[in-house]
DNA sequence: CCGTTAGTTAGTTAAAGTTACTAACAAACA
DNA sequence: TGTTTGTTAGTAACTTTAACTAACTAACGG
């Protein structure tokens, strides 16, 4: 956008967006505002562009002129969003209102250095854009690590065996554009907020299920990080002390014996002496005795995670997504649930709704377009 | 306040406020409003009696006028703050900078009818005001129970047997003054951020050992409720699963297990069975082996959910207080860390200071000043 | 040592711009 | 003719810039 908008302007844009098709006289009672100061800021909307007068409305029954009704003009500015995972970069285009217009894929397996990373996230971003630079809103990143939000600063990324790379500052100063970054699981829960399956949710616990096992939080309506950037990694919650203790000499960072893609494999080989993929464990949970055991195991597991997540944060929804949990989400959440049943009380439990996230692998890349339109346009 | 205050007006007195005596030159150079907006701002401000012109600075070394230093007027206005405990009911008067002008105690033992109950608490915040009633902000109250902190409304007290009491309301048209009311551990975790010892806090966690055990969240620098009002009950997690379990029929729920001055007390009857209070199981820990090891016990349960705590929420300080808390903190803390230093990683555990509640039994009255105050005058 | 002058700072006044409002009105329509 | 839309005109509130007065320090000359 040329220019930041003001308040009332904010209102106006944001009426227009929700209401579809809307007239000044009509603007004038909704926002409260006199009819003078509405056409007046619709007037700079209009010049703008962000607006248009899209067609004649129809009179009352009573008479009266016709009113000429307003439309958001989805497409005057545009947004991109970038997923940056350990296999595979995603980046999109979409416009305001999030349709995508295009789409990239590269690959990223292997990555190890920090040029390497840095150009082929230029790469994605530069191939992804199909329309008038100047009509870039921002990028917006998720990245599977420990990041800064305030500062796009990523501390830690295990996947590319990275450290200390600025990359928001990297990626703002090459293109000359806003850049946000956040860590990957955190950023697909605010896509799912503003265009998945928590719409209006307002306490949201997304758990990424693939490799590993994450969670991304949205709390009072905005994305929680925590105090150092850690909150979420509900890989190394503890469920089960006894157990745990005995069997290891640490249980706090015991990432791979939960329920994840990765968790599940180890268990298989270690149990069974069975190389197996996940996909294929999960193609042969009916078939083998052994292999469901040790997946229900998981899912005891995994519920009990997630009945401390309800205790301490009382969340409004669950979303269980991620390459494992987005595939696999109808069996895990047939064999997850009796497990809750059992541990959260029903009158509590009935007040939470589970979903699949409905965005799937795009999850991570809307919600980088959700962390620009909600920064530097409106927040809805 | 006789009208509200406008942001540029907020501006201005906190920045009177925070600085201690400062000039109008220096106020317009820091807000960065105009000279002459800000002398039209003070001038309005000593009006309201909000701040005064306290004395004549020194000029520069350079040279040039001296002058007026403003001060903020702490007392203009009062702000009452109300704890109703199971036991016992505080009401305390202070100014605005939360300095406590009058105390009041009341006994609330054994009450379960909704007349009796709003009585006493019309009674403490009558006795307590010893000032000019129309001087009087709002009051904010705490009660050991589910609230609605938007509404005022009071879901259930299990201590006085009570549901569904709109006491907001009832309190709020009695006195003709706002009143806000949230859940007591809650509302002692707000007092301990702007009073006590956790400010500058962004992300708290207070975790209150009483009668039973719950904590109080601030997430982002905002209270955090939940979407059910019901975040922060951490007597229902759970972190030893295949135990629990077999002891017995629900683990969610079995609070009087946990840490907690009741679960102690049932554990020593059970097990030895003693029939001691709380502080007597304090006073005989190094007399008596058996009393210890329920009591390391304790700490190792309280160790695995603050470490499920420190994993989920990743916070910036964790604060211990409530009445067994608060007395015995040297105890439990010296009890406590060698537990949590062989579950959570030293590096993150060096990141997250551990505090004892700072304002002790005051803590809850003065979290329901802070509510009022930044809620109805300026939010720091 | 004392008065004068230059330079600096505080706070006010005046003029002008921005943003909002109300009142009044023309155009369009049943 | 009455109703509704959207504009114009005039006004009020608030903020800014520019210029001012008042008050002060430092340095210099006699």
């Amino acid at each position: 956008m040329s220019y930041t908008l003001s308040a009332n302007e904010e209102n106006i844009v944001r009426l227009v967006r929700t209401r579809g098709l809307i007239s000044r006289a009509d603007l004038s009672r909704e926002s409260g505002l006199s009819k003078p100061i509405v056409s007046n800021i619709v007037s700079k909307l209009i010049n703008e562009g962000a607006i248009i007068e899209k067609e004649i409305g129809a009179s009352s029954e009573k008479g009266g002129k016709k009113p000429i009704l307003l439309s958001f003009v989805s497409n005057y500015k545009y947004i991109v969003g970038v997923d940056v995972g350990g296999n595979k970069l995603i980046a999109i285009l979409t416009d305001l209102d999030g349709n995508i217009i295009n789409k990239v894929r590269k690959v990223t397996k292997g990555i190890k250095s920090k040029n390497a990373l840095t150009e082929i996230i230029f790469q994605g971003i530069e191939e992804v854009i199909t329309v008038d630079k100047t009509k870039i809103l921002g990028v917006g990143i998720g990245v599977p690590g420990t990041t800064d939000i305030k500062n796009g600063f990523v501390y830690y990324m295990p996947a590319f065996e990275l450290n200390d790379l600025p990359l928001g500052e990297i990626v703002s100063s090459h293109f000359g554009i806003p850049v946000m970054i956040s860590n990957d699981v955190t950023v697909n829960a605010l896509g799912e907020m503003s265009k998945g399956s928590a719409k209006n949710i307002r306490d949201l616990c997304l758990i990424a299920i693939g490799t590993g096992t994450g969670a991304g939080l949205i709390l009072n309506g905005s994305i929680y990080c925590g105090s150092h950037n850690m909150a979420g990694e509900i890989g190394y919650m503890i469920t089960d002390w006894n157990r745990e203790n005995k069997s290891r000499n640490r249980t706090f960072g015991n990432y791979e014996s939960w329920f994840s893609g990765n968790g599940l494999e180890i268990k298989v080989k270690e149990k069974l002496g069975l190389n197996l993929t996940t996909k294929e464990i999960f193609d042969n949970l009916e078939k083998s005795r052994d292999i469901k055991e040790i997946f229900l195991q998981g899912c005891e597991h995994l519920a009990l995670g997630i009945a401390n997540i309800i205790t301490l944060l009382d969340p409004q929804m669950i979303i269980i997504t991620g390459g494992v949990g987005y595939n696999q989400y109808s069996m895990i959440l047939k064999h997850l649930m009796p497990f809750l049943e059992v541990i959260v009380p029903p009158e509590i439990l009935k007040n939470i709704s589970f979903n699949r996230g409905e965005l799937g692998d795009l999850g991570v890349s809307v919600g980088g377009v959700s962390l620009i339109h909600d920064s530097y346009f409106l927040k809805m």
